[in-house]
DNA sequence: AATAATTTGTTAATATTTTTATAAAACAAG
DNA sequence: CTTGTTTTATAAAAATATTAACAAATTATT
């Protein structure tokens, strides 16, 4: 298994300028990473260094291929600069994006372009079956890449469930972990590589944050609608994990004191009402009770409606679909009020599969919290529906594996 | 008035040696702030930096009367090395603790160390009749002080509402600006010194998080409970304002649909059940209605009741009284939840005048957690009640003011 | 009590980094 | 097309910081 060193022991070892001169090169790499190329001349800049310096560090992480030239720059008076990024071709970082549908092996080179990508129909499971099918199937998409095994840097996993960051047990599934192994435990003995894993709302707001609608934004909050609701939290322009790497937990706040028993075991939780699975059961329900709706040619097979069925409904205008889309909405805007007033975020980005139903989704969204938030809460604060779609999700995984390479670096 | 030099401006004049040496100084201040004395070694090693740069750094401190020795350390194998901390005697913090009841003025050295204090009638109002009356009565103390002019540093003010953090400005009462002009513009120009305003709570939670319960803790919840319900909130030991600075709202979160109209426009608010105010309400209200209480003796001069007579009450067995304090410690608690699932905490501090209820309020708040919270939220996670008092926001002024005014050293 | 072991504080030597100077490259303007 | 301006890249000089060395101060040990 690989394992990283101890932090402390490091630092208590090197000398004075061999930690400056690791903390410059984190520097440099943090900075091409965000800035896709840069010169010597920003580097030096924004990392408060002379122009000899970085020219000594710069040259280092080319020698060692993490850097390479891009050619120069045009445009400006003066002779032209050469430009410098991470390298697209020595480097590669794998991502495996697990969700209860299907799985995705995604490998992508240190600027996250997708260099390969291969689907399974392996949808998450609470057992060890799950962790040895996911084993094969990465193994198998490895080789089937073509990428010399020295190659990859580093293995990302972003899934469901509340994640203990530090050791990467995934708390709300934990049969996958066999003898007390967690997955990431076995997947780093078996490629030995390090492995870090994500929970897959906190990836996507990350991507989002990085490289998507949030840029630049210090506050950001990404309210993701699937087989559950999940919260993505970007405080001081870092993902927040709390203690444990549970913050962001909205789907178990309760809603409704008279609600239904949830699968937590509580009772009118936010996930009860508004997760897609809910939401199916609630049309359902309906039709049963014998609402008028286009969805009533459903009637027969009616465990075949599916939420994007449901959409459909809705923009071709049925009044049944449209009422519900309404319903799951405003709870989902009254338990995103709430975090609003305790993360006074600049921007709220609403994700996952139910973002085809557009304004019929954010529109009862963006009403709710005009109505339970207060007005200093509301003036800047901007609701946006995701645009990168899966592949924030992918970036998220790599920024979040480069972040803890770094760290080592 | 006093105005802070605007940071990009030096930083693109400064050269990489001065900003580097900014750097360096402003890390010793912030060790020594924290540690309160400390040797040139240690300060060498938890800087990342040698010994005679830190010998050089702190006799330029010395010499600028921030820095002063404290005879030697004890103890140790070898020579005694030099103590050095912040001066007690050069420079002073004024910090003006405002709150809806009164007004204190204190005077504390860079240890923290009260030097001066005076305390006031004034209660929070929202009128310009309160700024001027503020002036006159901290010109009054601070001459009454005798400390020279030229020894303050910084003013530092604590008060209740949502405080924009860029501008100072306290968006819930603006009607104490006089023509456009916030509260510290306004003292600033009086006083020609720097002005930092901040939300009450957040600084008691500062003061909370450095030197009290929840010292070296990474993520802290505090909860004040006063005349309104108020969050404090620590995240990767800072403290958290979010985009404005009004993070931490937890008191106008609808906790009934069907509850009182509140102050803020609103129905069914945290604050309409839990704040001092409301509990007074509801001990009234309880009365009038034949409850059998030990406060009946109150039933001829029933606005008498404050809350010290309640908590007297429970604490003396008195049902009723404990029933309402159970009942509000519920409701506490679950709104507390909610911060819990999506802060991910390790340690919650109650704080405020119901301090004094003791176990009659932590018990129903430890309860209502533990029925509302995940149970993996709940297993790290300790609830205390504050042990620093009217101290703990003094000190967490003195850190606001000392942590700004540090970034322009 | 004397010696050994440890740790600090200062000085000197070494290493590194920054600054300055200069040449090369690109572009604009006359 | 040449000259002047601007910017980059590198080399040399200057400044700064780190390491190593050693004396001083203290505690533990023989």
């Amino acid at each position: 298994m690989y394992v990283s060193p101890p932090d402390e022991e490091i630092d208590s070892k090197k000398s004075v300028v061999d930690y400056k001169k690791s903390v410059s090169r984190r520097g440099v790499l943090a900075e091409l990473y965000q800035s896709e190329v840069s010169t010597l001349a920003q580097l030096a800049k924004s990392l408060h260094s002379s122009v000899p310096s970085i020219t000594n560090i710069v040259e280092e992480l080319v020698n060692e291929k993490w850097v390479s030239t891009f050619g120069t720059a045009v445009g400006n008076h003066g002779r032209r600069p050469v430009l410098f990024g991470l390298s697209t071709q020595e480097k590669y970082v794998v991502a495996l994006d697990i969700s209860t549908h299907d799985t995705k092996v995604v490998i992508m080179n240190l600027q996250r372009e997708v260099i390969f990508r291969k689907d399974i129909k392996l949808g998450l499971e609470d057992n060890p079956r799950f962790a040895k099918a996911l084993l094969e199937f990465t193994r198998k998409a490895l080789e089937e890449s073509q990428v010399e095994a020295s190659h990859f840097v580093a293995i990302g996993i972003s899934m469901p469930g509340l994640i203990q960051f530090q050791s990467g047990t995934n708390m709300t599934y934990r049969r996958i972990n066999q003898e007390e192994k967690p997955l990431s435990a076995l997947i780093s003995e078996e490629f030995n590589l390090p492995v870090f894993v994500i929970n897959d709302t906190k990836a996507t707001v990350l991507g989002e944050h990085r490289f998507g609608l949030a840029r630049g934004k210090k506050h950001v909050l990404a309210i993701n609608i699937d087989w559950g609701v999940g919260l993505g939290i970007i405080l001081n322009g870092e993902i927040f994990q709390g203690a444990s790497g549970f913050a962001g937990e909205l789907g178990h706040i309760q809603m409704d004191p008279d609600g239904e028993l949830c699968h937590c075991g509580k009772v009118g939780c936010l996930d009860t009402i508004t997760s897609a699975r809910s939401l199916i059961r609630r049309v359902q329900r309906g039709l049963n009770e014998g609402r008028v709706s286009k969805l009533s040619a459903y009637m027969d097979h009616i465990e075949d409606i599916d939420i994007e069925t449901i959409i459909e409904a809705a923009l071709e205008g049925d009044a049944f679909a449209i009422d519900i889309l309404f319903d799951v909405g405003t709870v989902l805007g009254k338990g995103l009020s709430m975090a609003v007033h305790l993360f006074n975020p600049e921007i709220v980005i609403v994700d996952g599969i139910v973002v085809k139903a557009d304004q019929f989704i954010t529109n009862p969204i963006g009403q709710a919290i005009n109505k339970y938030c207060l007005s200093d809460f509301r003036n800047d604060l901007s609701i946006e529906i995701s645009q990168l779609g899966e592949r924030a999700k992918w970036i998220g995984i790599h920024i979040y594996v480069m972040d803890q390479l770094l760290a080592t670096i």
